[in-house]
DNA sequence: TGTACATCAGTGAACGCGCGTTCACTGATGTAC
DNA sequence: TGTACATCAGTGAACGCGCGTTCACTGATGTAC
């Protein structure tokens, strides 16, 4: 009879495989986040469960609940950060590819509007819970790397005269905050009549750069 | 000896005033809002304490949880939409009054970032804690309400030749989305040099109506 | 004017639950000799 | 080749906490007669 489905007690790892076990915990995480819709319901014995596996295996990895939440979300900007910038790759020209990092950004938000929340909303997602032991995030707030691609490529549409001239950062601002308002809005307030995604990075990118 | 600070018991309400209670167990439960920046930790335990009062007292005023989430986020929205509208009535002329009720949206964010987030962010605020009795947020979604207004004034723009031609809906939900982007990125990615809220205000309305 | 009674604005103890985290332990597997 | 031992990948029970909600009660105050 072949394996049995999820029910039946996991394996251990081998040894020398215990890493793997921090990507199965990952993994459990985002998909309690994306059924939650956020960081703030996540619990290690929820966690843990889902990875088939004791509370206590989960310190092996992490040193506490907010260490947890911050590889989450530190793993979730890296898969959104790459996105975005796969998609500028694959554009040809400024203008076009501001576009497609705007189509990509939105699409992002799209599939996982949860993950998406995490990255852009408040700092310190874990201490939404409770401050003990939490690290915060200090330093570089997530999502700042984003922001420096979308001014570079904002000078490299000035640069090709495909954008009117002025202070790229200004420009950056406009756009990002026209992207993330539609991002988180769009799907909570859905009865309104929402453009098309790419309808709509190209309306921003029109607003804001001429 | 005049009346000692808030630790001391409270007096109970006389009778045919008990729906003072009620007022007093909102505002404590904003408080608490403003404290945790959300609405998915809020407890009745800690409602009902800070308001000087046992939990059970919170029962003679809301059948549970989620109808104290619902009243808390439905006079928030009141008082949301009475400043835009309130700014609106004050300025002079379409155009001006458009630019009104974008500052006055994005001063309320400023000033109660929490609330602001319970109403323009998911559905069913109190179905993020437990499913349990909570009552869903159907038919209109708050917020829908101030849309409209939104839409009502950029037609009067048009109709004053104040704006560009096009479906007035559209263009109020670009302003809609660039305003909910401010809003709500601001404040939690500030490192990144934000325009003066009356700035972007007229810049929304600029890219938006031209 | 006196008193029984209904009403009102709450209180108090207890329930079962899920939580993060602690301390101590287990049992398979590889390695040194 | 055999065996003692260290290491690794976990487990199990228990702690004290805050939670929503239940059931039953209290004590002051107004009202009917």
């Amino acid at each position: 009879m072949p394996s049995s489905p999820a029910s039946e007690p996991r394996a251990r790892n081998a040894r020398g495989q215990g890493e793997l076990l921090r990507e199965q915990l990952l993994d459990a995480a985002q998909e309690l986040v994306d059924e939650q819709g956020g960081v703030a319901q996540l619990s290690i014995r929820a966690v843990t469960k889902r990875a088939g596996v004791s509370p206590m295996a989960l310190y092996l990895h992490f040193a506490d609940r907010g260490a947890l939440v911050y590889a989450l979300v530190a793993r979730g900007f890296s898969e959104f950060r790459a996105a975005v910038l796969a998609s500028r790759d694959a554009a040809d020209g400024p203008r076009a590819r501001i576009e497609a990092m705007g189509s990509a950004y939105l699409a992002f938000a799209r599939e996982q509007p949860a993950l998406y929340s995490v990255i852009f909303g408040p700092l310190n997602p874990g201490g939404d819970r409770k401050e003990a032991g939490d690290k915060p995030l200090t330093g570089e707030p997530i999502g700042r790397e984003s922001f420096e691609d979308l001014v570079e490529a904002v000078v490299a549409c000035q640069a090709a005269g495909q954008a009117r001239a002025g202070d790229a950062h200004d420009l950056a601002i406009g756009m990002w905050a026209a992207l993330h308002g539609y991002a988180t809005l769009r799907y909570a307030r859905s009865g309104v009549g929402w453009p098309e995604e790419e309808a709509y990075a190209r309306a921003v990118a029109a607003a804001w750069l001429g």
